[in-house]
Formats: C-alpha cells, sequence, structure tokens
DNA sequence: TTGACATATGAACAGATGGTCATATGTTAA
DNA sequence: TTAACATATGACCATCTGTTCATATGTCAA
C-alpha cells in the first residue's frame, strides 16, 4: 500500500494506541450514537424531549418538519434506544429513554461555547 | 401541510420544549462534533489519538486505512478544531486539541455498555 | 537543485441517508 | 363496520460522504 517506509514510524505508541480503540462491536454502538445526534433534525428532537414527554405532532411542530419525517427519525432513534414510547389512545407519546444523552449534549454544548 | 387537526396538541409542552432547542449556529455546531465521531474510521483516529501524539503514519496503521484516507478526516477534524497538529520535519503529529472529546467519548461508552 | 519521502489535496465514483409522497396500520367514536 | 384521525412505513430521489487514485506540496539530504 501508501504506508511510509518504516513500516511503522513510532512502534511503541502505535501498539499503545491500538489498545485503546474498543473492539469493533463497540466501536459500532458509539459511533451509532454520535450519528444519531449529528443530525439538525434529530438533534432537535432530543433536545425537545429532554424537556418532557411529547407525541409526533408536537415534535413535527417543535422540529418544524413533517409528521412522516418526524416519525422516519423517531425510528433511527427507537431503534437506537434511545427514544421509548407510549401508546394512549391515538396518540403515541415519546421520552428520552435515559439521561445520558442528555449529559452527552450538555457536554457538547460545553465544547461548542469555549 | 400533513400537521394533525388540532395545529398543537399539547400547546405548553410544545413552547417550553421550543424553549430548549439550541439556536440554529449552536445548532450546527454541535452536529458537525458528533457528526466527526459518527465514522468508525474517524472514531478509531481520535480514540488512538487519546493515548498520546502520533504521524499520519502511524494513525493509518493503527486505523487500518490508507494514509490519503487518513488524511482527509484528518482535515475535517482539523477544521472542527478537534484535532491539533505540529511538524516536524517531514513528519507531521496529531493531539488532540482539549479533552472535551475524550469525556464524550468514554461517556458514550458508558451509555453503550449498559 | 535534485531525488526521496511524508503528507495534503482534487476529482471521481459508490454507497449511505434524509425528505417527500403515497399508502398501510392502529385506535376511537358513531 | 365505517369514518376520521394519528402514526408508521415503503419506494423513490436528490444530496451528502468516505474512499481511491493521481498529483501537488513541503521538507531534508546529497
Amino acid at each position: 500500500m501508501d504506508r511510509c517506509q518504516e513500516k511503522v514510524l513510532h512502534q511503541t505508541q502505535v501498539e499503545q494506541a491500538i489498545k485503546n480503540i474498543p473492539d469493533s462491536v463497540t466501536l459500532q454502538s458509539i459511533t451509532d450514537i454520535f450519528k444519531a445526534l449529528s443530525e439538525p433534525s434529530r438533534l432537535k428532537i432530543v433536545t425537545a424531549l429532554a424537556t418532557c414527554e411529547l407525541c409526533v405532532c408536537d415534535l413535527a411542530a417543535v422540529s418544524g418538519s413533517s409528521e412522516s419525517a418526524v416519525s422516519h427519525q423517531l425510528r433511527i432513534l427507537r431503534n437506537l434506544k434511545i427514544v421509548r414510547y407510549r401508546r394512549e389512545g391515538k396518540i403515541v407519546f415519546y421520552r428520552l429513554d435515559d439521561d445520558h444523552v442528555k449529559s452527552l449534549i450538555s457536554q457538547s454544548i460545553q465544547h461548542v461555547q469555549e
């Protein structure tokens, strides 16, 4: 390949660095979470749900997109266990599954504001 | 649009939720960071750099991809101020710009492991 | 200056992804 | 059961994105 001539320039550091990389399953799970929060439309939904539970129609109004688009995004968030839902008659209420995501976001805000 | 009949089902909650959504500039900055960490190739680079500074060649070996691919990814991370670099002769060393990203990642690992 | 090396960059292509539209599902009231 | 409503889903399309390949840039040694 186009690897540099000395096979590895800094062998010791490379070995140490490799040890610090999560296994591929964990890696995938982590990137999935970050990917979920990496789209403005989804981040709006999540930050909205950080205040209280909301139905799909509410979320459409809050995030300024169609109910269909919101529903698609909610499926992604559901699959990643980022949100939970409960049905009450015709209406489905969504809320955050746990508080980890909340603190991830508040931490990223801190990062941004420096 | 395809908004539900009552214009907004839960007016009070919706207003509260809207207040909690960051302004669009902040929103963009946050999603940029999450997007940077949402690709396995980039997350490998970042977790590797969490141990010590490494050159491009090292990072290619560590992440198992080409030096060109790594270089492209490093540019993205550079633009987002997630990594810094210093040149030493022909070699360019990269390191994390600050520790915020480190704690973001360790927090996400916590989330995954539950 | 020239050659060798480490890295950066641009173009191009393949695969992923978010939105829209049409339609399906599930629930309630009549 | 039927109509109306809230939500979910599938197909499709336009856009975005990561990698590869070729080439450019920057640095050092000779």
